[in-house]
DNA sequence: CCTACCGATCGGTAGG
DNA sequence: CCTACCGATCGGTAGG
């Protein structure tokens, strides 16, 4: 009779979330059907009803936990006392780790929010805009402070948020590269392009 | 009654492989329906079964002209007697005029490519693979001649192809960038990291 | 949490 | 190139 799981940590739609993610970023979002997500989860597809809303609530939740993430981080490292180099060093850590440890969930944000319904849509749209906005800013202090090289800065945040992004490639076929070699090549290949 | 338009050099095909491209490109793979790609054309959804085979038929098509495209191009690259800088420089380039000129369907080889079916997927995977290889074993070549500066191969070539990828974003979002800024500060970005 | 089931929409075919 | 239509599958609800 009991709908939802009362107490502990992990709930149930916890577990709904983590496999979704997973479906969604294997199958797609329109591809991927609540019958096999109930599989995965290991109970009959209307069942799932209980836990959650719909189905694209799902990808709502997916989406925005991801954005609230790296705004968190984002909102850390701009206070810290270092040079502009540094923060933006420690960015693109940052999304290289989200990557690696948070694959399903990262390229779902990524490649599944144009399935999002309005309000959403643009909620979700805009919080990336203020992302990147704000990582411009930070780039635009390192070319005043001459650590950085004068060059657009739009275009470097565009360069280095798209390069960590495609780390879903490697995650696919590891090629004898391990994640401290890639962590810390692409980050100095990306880092050592926009130094003076 | 007839049933494929003669002569001319567009054909009716080339237009529904050309609005496939966008549709699918806007609304991904399995939630473009063929009833909207036969308004997008001007016909009702069964007269297009007149000039293509399935909707599974137009993805196999949009993903393997691109990537003999790609591949043709470094065909030619491969055989010029310039730099291994020179060579990555123009592939870079290439990359950014393919999206800058061709975005949907490149979007759509990049994004859509996992619906292909059996045995397309594999050919289409295995063709990405060798392309890679090839860039891997050119960014060797620059590392022996003391071009590039000593970092992971592979590495590299993932941090190219990522962030020209990423141009994605950049066209839905001009933000008072020009082609040719794009161009020339990317490139910059993506080459000074690799060298010496 | 299940069984039973609904209305909608899909890709594609028949037939002309 | 159209109208008419089919079987399959979808997200989700009713009721218990």
């Amino acid at each position: 009779m009991a709908k939802i799981k009362p107490g502990k940590d992990s709930t149930k739609k916890d577990v709904i979330l983590m496999k979704a993610s997973l479906l969604f970023r294997t199958r797609g979002f329109n591809a991927a059907s609540m019958r096999q997500l109930a599989e995965m989860v290991g109970v009959e597809a209307p069942s799932l009803y209980n836990h959650i809303g719909s189905k694209i609530e799902l990808l709502q939740e997916i989406c925005f936990k991801m954005a609230a993430e790296f705004t968190a981080h984002l909102d850390v490292i701009e206070k810290m006392p270092v040079t502009s180099s540094a923060k933006i060093d420690q960015i693109i850590r940052f999304h290289i780790c989200m990557m690696l440890n948070k694959f399903d969930q990262v390229f779902v944000a990524d490649h599944e929010w144009m399935h999002l319904k309005e309000p959403y849509l643009n909620q979700f749209l805009n919080k990336r805009r203020v992302y990147e906005k704000r990582l411009v800013t930070l780039i635009e202090e390192g070319i005043r402070t001459k650590e950085f090289r004068k060059s657009n800065p739009y275009v470097m945040v565009l360069t280095l948020l798209s390069a960590v992004r495609g780390i879903e490639f490697w995650q696919r076929q590891r090629k004898n590269v391990t994640p401290q070699v890639l962590e810390d090549d692409m980050a100095g290949h990306l880092l050592k392009g926009m130094l003076k």
